[in-house]
DNA sequence: CCGATTGATCAAGAATTATTGATGGGAGGT
DNA sequence: ACCTCCCATCAATAATTCTTGATCAATCGG
């Protein structure tokens, strides 16, 4: 089994999006469900155009969706993203373990 | 249930040494078991210094663990960090799951 | 001891990413 | 129409990360 190169770049993408702290803090908030820029600005204290810059970060990765509605915006957690990443490391995971039993000779 | 702040930065460590390609590539190789540097230097075509200092992003994240034998330094994915990924990624989409089943109304 | 091999480390430069403050656009209220 | 609120975007700067080439230490074989 190998992981394609396109693989490789998609999920290098991913995390590359999950490595920042404040991605994950905005993550872990919308975790409860979906939240507008205003409500995510006032609760982890971050300038406007600093979360919006990072929004747009986690949306190009597929991590979140948005949703306009009238002049707000809502930012929800895309769960499908997450299967993949997870999908991604538990492979990886698998096959290190397989390979270890297997090199283990007595 | 809330993801405490320590778990965010030692996330966005893990994601962060997971964030390039060439690491990814690193990793998928070791899937197939321990494998020394020279060996890596051969099937990525990448200088040894540049695949030095992947390999210590990678440590120092505790992703892989390194076997030091005679003149060659053996590493291998270190199987208890993909567990502790792979739970974060688990919680934060059955959280996002949960919250959003329960806002549907009707 | 000598030379060759393996791999870590360092310094310098290149490239990418993040932050800040300013501007502009759209939606709503009056 | 005008003003305000919400948010995206842009340009400039700051900060971080990556690459490259050089050097060094340790190990091994002769």
């Amino acid at each position: 089994m190998k992981t394609s190169s396109t693989n490789l770049s998609q999920a290098a993408a991913f995390f590359h999006a999950l490595s920042d702290e404040t991605r994950l803090e905005i993550l872990d908030r919308l975790r409860s469900g979906e939240q507008c820029v205003c409500e995510l600005t006032d609760i982890l204290k971050a300038a406007q155009s600093r979360l919006s810059f990072h929004l747009r970060v986690l949306k190009e990765a597929g991590l979140i969706r948005d949703r306009p509605e009238g002049r707000w915006m809502y930012y929800a957690i895309n769960e499908e993203a997450f299967e993949e990443v997870e999908d991604f490391i538990r492979t990886m995971k698998k096959a290190a373990k397989n390979a270890r039993s297997s090199s283990q000779c007595c």
